[in-house]
DNA sequence: CATGGTGATTGTCCTAGACAAATGAAGTAG
DNA sequence: CTACTTCATTTGTCTAGGACAATCACCATG
């Protein structure tokens, strides 16, 4: 695996890669015939952990010296914080749906789910905490690329279709939905979209990968209310608030911008001008809040 | 602006923005207190329009030296090339409805068109040539990101709405469909699937980018019959050969490998053992050869 | 407790050289 | 005239350490 697949991989910068081989010894990639780095299976595994554990606090020189076991050990300590029983059991048995041959079981129990609870429980109830328990897994290593595509293809039909089904024309306010160029993953995206939409809102999602200035000329000329961008948990921190920063003093200001995911948890500090969604609950609450500022109008 | 400022303004990577200052002498960017390089916005603006025709087929030290004014001719050059009258004509009937302002004409005007024609016709005679005609527009710089990323995306809804209600769970062959790893475009996996799953095959999609072990793997241990690859007509022709011929050897003979799309149009003679799938309607005619050659049994 | 200073940690940027993949031009065979 | 090879050029990505500012962990002081 090249140095640039794993930087696609896991989200570390080529430079980051280098300067850790330097500093820590690890990883240690081995070299083709042209000398590039050339990364195991395991290490960009350890990697991925890695990875994870940063993003939940923990520091590189703490952790780079771990096994892959240990990784996976703090990863649970993290995890058991608030886990409601009655509901990982139901995710343990989704869980193993995502499975290539069980895939008819999964497309069902998603169905049965969204029925049973209408699309913006199924959302926040189910296919959020799913989402987390997939990429934990996926961590982990217990699931692999063709079931998270899986996954994330299936949960796209269900959220597209639902979406369309629940659309209101000329609803308000306008929302645009989109991702900034290197975001690929478009579930919160879609979940956005699947909570706004029974509330009345008008959202038109571009999909991702967006370039900056191309959200900002279409946030004008299609006349929107709102920006809403998405942020995964792979998405670097750092380039999510520059871009945001970037993008807010593009925007008009009566457009206002809204940014979702856990990429940006936590930086509404740092943030200024705008909303940072901390949940799809929230995302709720800021609809409120965007209609009663607009309401005395 | 920093040079990673520019990196996600333009799409442009660091290494490239240095190697083209050493080589080219441009962009010239000045520095700050501390030695970074410091891009003033019209050169920012011209690494723009350089980006653009680069897409566009030009090559870097013919264009790098051109003026703004120079480079927009250029681009206004690429536009009026071999126009159809009577074609052009009837695309931009097609499309008027792909912008922003008019996204709830595009979606009813879709609906529509599938209702009267179903699910097979419509991609087939609605879907394919609105395709094809908002890739050229892209092309000829009438339509911008935004749009064509609106565009896709309602087609997106749209077709998987359609499929999932079509689907059927335990229909023969099973068939596996995804995209190489540097293929982002899904449309045709899309199409595919909605051209498949009407005549009763069992499809998965796995969406694009799945790197080529894992087809493999996915293949052998969904139990699939067959595994279809989609090209868009901006991936490297060389690559999709190389690429399918590796998958071709890794995949075990019983199953069979069929690949559509304009990367592989009229390159069945370099890819033996596969099946290159000429058009939608030859999609259909593969199946039935399928179907007929494991009849016996 | 809170606040501020200090030293270690850490990601990103720097230079300049190297090379393989892609491209275009010229030549050759069917 | 087309289709395939061959060869030179172009072009993006990789390499190596060095450097520095921003952040963090820690401790002392108000």
């Amino acid at each position: 695996m090249s140095i640039a697949a794993v930087e696609r991989d896991t989200g570390l910068s080529k430079d980051t890669l280098r300067v850790w081989e330097r500093r820590y010894g690890f990883p240690t990639p081995s070299r083709d015939a042209n000398g590039e780095r050339l990364y195991p299976q395991e290490q960009v595994d350890k990697l991925r952990l890695i990875r994870r554990l940063l993003d939940l606090g923990q520091r590189p020189s703490r952790i780079i010296g771990s096994t892959t076991l240990e990784l996976s050990a703090i990863l649970e300590a993290h995890r058991g914080k608030d886990l409601n029983p009655e509901q990982e059991a139901r995710e343990q048995v989704l869980l193993q749906y995502v499975r290539l041959h069980r895939s008819a079981e999964l497309v069902t129990g998603l169905h049965q789910a969204l029925m049973k609870q209408g699309l913006q429980r199924f959302v926040a109830e189910t296919i959020a905490p799913l989402n987390e328990a997939v990429g934990e897994a996926w961590m982990r290593g217990e699931i692999d690329v063709p079931e998270e595509h899986l996954y994330t293809e299936q949960v796209q039909n269900i959220l597209r279709s639902a979406i369309g089904a629940n659309a209101v024309a000329s609803g308000h306010p306008r929302i645009l939905l989109t991702t900034f160029p290197d975001e690929h993953h478009i579930l919160g995206l879609l979940m956005a979209e699947a909570t706004l939409v029974p509330e009345g809102a008008s959202c038109l999602s571009l999909g991702t990968r967006t370039p900056l200035a191309d959200i900002r000329g279409a946030a004008v000329s299609g006349k929107f209310d709102i920006v809403g961008l998405s942020f995964s948990i792979a998405y670097p921190a750092r380039q999510a608030v520059d871009g945001l920063t970037e993008l807010r003093a593009a925007l008009p200001t009566n457009i206002e911008l809204w940014a979702g995911g856990a990429a940006v948890a936590g930086k509404q500090r740092r943030l200024p001008g705008i909303r940072v969604i901390g949940d799809l609950n929230d995302t709720v609450t800021a609809l409120k809040e965007w209609r009663a500022a607009h309401a005395a109008h």
